[in-house]
DNA sequence: CTAGATCGTCAGCGCTACTGATGATTAGCG
DNA sequence: CGCTAATCATCAGTAGCGCTGACGATCTAG
């Protein structure tokens, strides 16, 4: 999809259409740096928050992550069936899965942070490092001073 | 999904997770502005896009929009329906439509497009006018930027 | 021990991207 | 002119993801 998208001012003008195009080619980006690696960039996300903290439920590692609860179900499944993960039954209470790492899925996690850091650079190859850095630092705060609600 | 998603670092400093919730930010603000304005904000895009160029063919639009071909159709027959735009086989090419803003599909993005202005406030609340003005500059040089492909 | 809440899971709906087909139309080429 | 290939809008079918609502298992409150 990354083609000409000669769309006028009052659209590229639009926040809405910048930050979708931006995420659409950092996407295509992730897809094709990740290809070989053994995971999407999605399941790369739940391998960063699971590396990050050890989430309390799936549930709470769903909502941190911005992924709707039965979706973690299936994503949690993938990234078990290549055993990059482990689910066991929290002992504390039965009803939650503790989820863990295995040693592959860290090996596997550092792979596909490198491919991710290369997918970014591509995508901010049109900037300076110092604008690059600049639009990092404000995305930064905004996503910070959305968790406030 | 405004919520708690106390991420950590690792996932909170990839570029794909700052953008990809504030993506989904702005498209909570602007489902919030634009309810009552009879048109969503990829209803509004179209809109623009028409406003802005009057595009050779539904297909041209489609791939301007980022909007998949087929996706373009149950669009525009939903701004049709609201007689918003008016779909005419081109005299010059009868394969192709001429898709047209009608008055009121005119007087709806107006309308819209206020609403767009204040979601995108609320977005950039946290960051002060000059920062707010240079994320958007930065974006809009990345968006520009991928065109070349 | 009972009633209500929470967790993981599953089934079903809706929206969107994508592929592939179809009919209508146009363009290229002799 | 006729024939073939390409293009356009549309539709059908598939797949992914968010969301709702349900279920059994489990925990908590009383």
């Amino acid at each position: 999809m990354g083609d000409e998208r000669d769309v006028g001012p009052a659209v590229r003008r639009r926040l809405i259409y910048q930050l979708k195009h931006s995420l659409l080619r950092l996407e295509e980006l992730h897809a094709a740096h990740l290809e070989g690696s053994g995971v999407t960039a999605r399941e790369l996300g739940a391998l960063l928050l699971l590396a990050d903290r050890e989430p309390e439920s799936q549930q709470q590692a769903a909502l941190r992550l911005g992924v709707d609860r039965t979706s973690m179900v299936a994503l949690l499944d993938g990234l078990e069936a290549k055993a990059f993960v482990v689910r066991r039954p929290d002992p504390a209470d039965r009803r939650r899965n503790v989820v863990e790492l295995t040693d592959a899925g860290r090996a596997t996690l550092d792979v596909a942070t490198r491919a991710s850091d290369e997918a970014e650079r591509e995508l901010l190859a049109d900037l300076d490092p110092p604008d690059a850095a600049l639009l990092r630092e404000l995305l930064g705060r905004l996503v910070i001073g959305s968790g406030g609600g």
